[in-house]
Parts: C-alpha cells; sequence; structure tokens
RNA sequence: GUGACCGUAGCUCAACGGCAGAGCGUCGCCCUGUGGAGGCGAAUGUUGCGGGUUCAAAUCCCGUCGGUCACC
C-alpha cells in the first residue's frame, strides 16, 4: 500500500538529509524540484535534465488536462514513458490555479486587469476556463485524484484551495477547511491512483499562527505518504511570515517521518532557510523561468543580488568568463558571458537552452552540497558561507 | 562641375505650418506548487549650422556644411 520510502540518514539540528526511494527511482535529500509544466522542463532533453544532476521535476495537472488531454497521456502509457522521462515525477493537483488563474493572480493583477478570472471555486471543487480556448473543466478532489493517477506521477499532490495575499483569516480559514475536506477526499479516492504513486497532503492557512497549527496536526493525522506546506510565497506574502510559517508547522510535521515538501520555494536564500527547519524538498520556477530571462545564478553575485545577473546587460558584451567561473555544467564548460549576452540579445533558442542547464545545474550543485554539509554537521558553516548570518 | 534627394534620440526612421514620436538599443523594476521563449517603467533631442517669412517652423524661403545617387 505504501509506495514511497523516506528514510532519514543524518541531521544537523532540525536540517535534515535522506532518501525518497519511488518506483522511478531514488531523489536524495534536500531535493530541489524543477519545474515543468507542460510536460517539459521547457527548452531540455530528458538527457540534459539528467546531465543538471537533477532526478526529479514537476508536471501540472490543470495543463496537461487541457493540453494534450488526459487521454492522450493515457494512450501513451502515463507521463513517464509519454516524456521519456525515466526518473521520478511530481505532479501538482490544480489546486495552484485556484490562485494563480483567479482574478488575483499574478498576471491579472499586473497587467490584465480588465481579463476575467478562469476560476470559480466552491465546496465542490474548481470551475476551471482553459486557458486556452475557454472551454471549461470541473476539478474537484475526486477529478483531480483521478486525473493524477492517469497521469502516473511517483509523487502527487492531494487537492487544495491556494490562496492569495494579502487574505482576512476568516477566508483563509475557509479555504483551508475546504482543503481539509478535500483531503479526505483524496485519500478516500486512493483507489483511483496507481498502486505505486505516493501522496502528498498540503498545509493551508496563510500566514495566520492559529490556522497552521490547525491544519498542520490536521494533515499530520491523516495517511498521508507526505507532506507539503503551500501558499506561503505565492503572491507578496511578507518574508518574516513565510518563515514564521515553518517554524509553527515544522514541529508537528517532523514527527511524522514523513517527507516535508515547501510548494513554490525559490530563491537561494530561501532554500537554505527552509532546509535549515527541516524542509525535505522544494520546487520553483526561479532557475527555469528566470532562466529563460537571461538570468543567471553565480554565487558570486552575492545575497544582496539574490545570487544571480542579468547576462542581458552590456557589461557583458565582451565578457569572456564563463557564466559562472566555478562552475562545471556544460554552458559553463563551453562558453563564455559574451556569446550568451549575445545569444540572448539575438533572441536565439540556444540562449534559453544554455541559461537553463545552467541554473539547472547550480541548484543540483547547491543542493548536493547542502546534503554534505547536513552529513558532516557543518549546515551552518554553509549558510554562513552563502548567507553570512 | 551640374542636378536631384536626404540630414530629427545611441541606431533605423515617423511627424510635412499647430505640445517632437515609434521601434530597436540603454538603464531600472517585477516574476517563489509556470496562463510567462515574458511584463511594467524611465532616461535620452539647441530637429546639421546660420539667417528669413509667420501669432506659430523639424515642416515654407535663402545661405552654408555634410551625405547619397544620377549625369558630365
Amino acid at each position: 500500500m505504501t509506495k514511497l520510502k523516506f528514510s532519514i540518514e543524518a541531521t544537523d539540528g532540525t536540517a535534515r538529509t535522506g532518501s525518497i526511494r519511488t518506483e522511478h527511482g531514488i531523489i536524495a535529500t534536500p531535493a530541489f524540484v524543477p519545474v515543468g509544466t507542460a510536460a517539459s522542463v521547457k527548452s531540455l532533453t530528458p538527457d540534459e535534465i539528467e546531465n543538471t544532476g537533477h532526478r526529479v521535476f514537476f508536471v501540472n495537472t490543470y495543463h496537461m488536462i487541457f493540453r494534450p488531454g488526459l487521454e492522450t497521456v493515457k494512450h501513451a502509457g502515463g507521463l513517464h514513458k509519454f516524456m521519456n522521462w525515466p526518473h521520478v515525477l511530481m505532479t501538482d493537483s490544480g489546486g495552484f490555479q485556484a490562485f494563480s488563474l483567479s482574478e488575483n493572480g499574478p498576471r491579472v493583477k499586473e497587467n490584465r486587469a480588465t481579463e476575467r478570472s478562469l476560476v470559480k471555486i466552491t465546496d465542490q471543487g474548481i470551475a476551471f476556463k482553459s486557458a486556452w480556448d475557454g472551454s471549461p473543466v470541473f476539478l474537484g478532489p475526486g477529478e483531480s485524484m483521478a486525473a493524477q493517477g492517469i497521469l502516473g506521477a511517483d509523487l502527487v499532490m492531494a487537492f487544495d484551495e491556494c490562496t492569495f495575499y494579502p487574505i482576512s483569516e476568516k477566508r483563509a480559514g475557509l479555504a483551508m477547511d475546504r482543503t481539509h475536506a478535500w483531503a479526505k477526499v483524496c485519500l478516500e479516492s486512493r483507489n483511483l491512483l496507481k498502486s505505486r504513486q505516493s501522496l502528498y497532503g498540503i498545509i493551508q492557512g496563510s500566514v495566520y499562527k492559529r490556522l497552521r497549527i490547525n491544519s498542520a496536526k490536521f494533515m499530520a493525522s491523516l495517511p498521508f505518504d507526505g507532506l507539503a506546506i503551500g501558499s506561503v510565497a505565492n503572491s507578496r506574502e511578507p518574508r518574516d511570515k513565510v518563515f514564521a510559517v515553518l517554524d509553527w508547522t515544522m514541529p508537528l510535521l517532523s514527527e511524522t517521518a514523513k517527507p516535508i515538501h515547501f510548494l513554490g520555494i525559490g530563491e537561494i536564500e530561501d532554500i537554505i532557510l527552509s532546509v535549515e527547519k527541516g524542509i525535505d524538498s522544494l520546487d520553483c520556477i526561479t532557475p527555469t523561468r528566470l532562466g529563460r530571462m537571461g538570468w543567471l545564478f553565480t554565487k558570486e553575485a552575492g545575497l544582496k543580488n539574490k545570487f544571480r545577473y542579468d547576462i542581458t546587460h552590456r557589461q557583458y558584451a565582451r565578457d569572456l568568463q564563463p557564466p559562472d567561473p566555478l562552475c562545471k555544467c556544460y554552458a559553463c564548460l563551453n562558453f563564455n558571458r559574451s556569446y550568451l549576452h549575445h545569444l540572448f540579445k539575438s533572441r536565439e533558442l540556444l540562449a534559453l537552452r544554455l541559461a537553463t542547464m545552467h541554473n539547472l545545474y547550480f541548484f543540483a550543485d547547491l543542493m548536493g552540497k547542502i546534503r554534505q554539509s547536513i552529513r558532516e554537521r557543518h549546515f551552518s558553516t554553509l549558510k554562513k558561507e552563502w548567507l553570512n548570518y
């Protein structure tokens, strides 16, 4: 019945390192999970993803439902075969789109204020409209589990209501209650999942201590295979609150001996701080999306620049250094900043590929160093080396 | 040498008597379970130079300098 096998091999304070074993291989934790929303880590082949050091990535159920459609994935034999990805996969339940496609979503808020919300949330689930052609799809916890069963990822997320910020405690409480009710349905729907799929329950409650503790206790009491923390850094939640949420919930979650995933984190500093508090895995679009926009990660860029620089700036036009002099990725071993600058200015496809490769390698490399530091009980040294505090 | 056309932002050009603009570039900001091969914003001008006409000139007139093309 239980699918993943999680073992903690070493701890340093509350930070911990170990492994998650699945049918499609082992993930060393703490792990960073790249995002491949539409069944592709944009611009990279499976071999190239593997060469960046990652053995797992995230695919989005919402996107698969509309394109290519679940039947197409089923016909291909599931996501692993469809994409020819032999390693571990995670799928999101579609719950994030409750936030991202709503009138409070990031796109709408910034520059599509006149566009209508593409979601309507009720106690039964979320009525979506396709972002591409407006066609409707209803997704509740049962539907999401069935969909994720067809997709066949190793690690799947319970269907939840992801909240925006700012939000009142009352409304955050309603979303949490709904998420709790849906969590039970997701567990009841387990037979819709393939036998080897593992289900993560998601803690909600926005920035409210009472709600977060309530949610952590509730989720920890249920027979999930893993636990996840949601809705923390979606839309301008204050940074101190992001980590306060971990302080409130991690002591309750750590006791379960289940892997704990932090949804949507993040920046280098946030990753280090999250690992310090016991997080086992995190996913984020930062290395991939920011890479496509010309941001390259380097340690030398420093904390104040979030460890990245914009290669499209004029100052790199004739810079013959590798993108990151300390890096051993394909891009850094073979090309210089001058060339990458040119590729971005010329909008060459290779720019996106090399930047994505480098950033993913940088993240995987950092996670490897983090794991080693925990094993050697030097995590605080690593933290100080990067964050200087 | 003669004639025609052209000189406007860093670049390519628009405006052709009525507040000097766009694209690209530059610089800045944004992106945390991807609606993103993005989005938002700012700076930059003695309209080649000098004179004239006019309430008003990048625009019309004269001169001058520079460029391109054509013809000798």
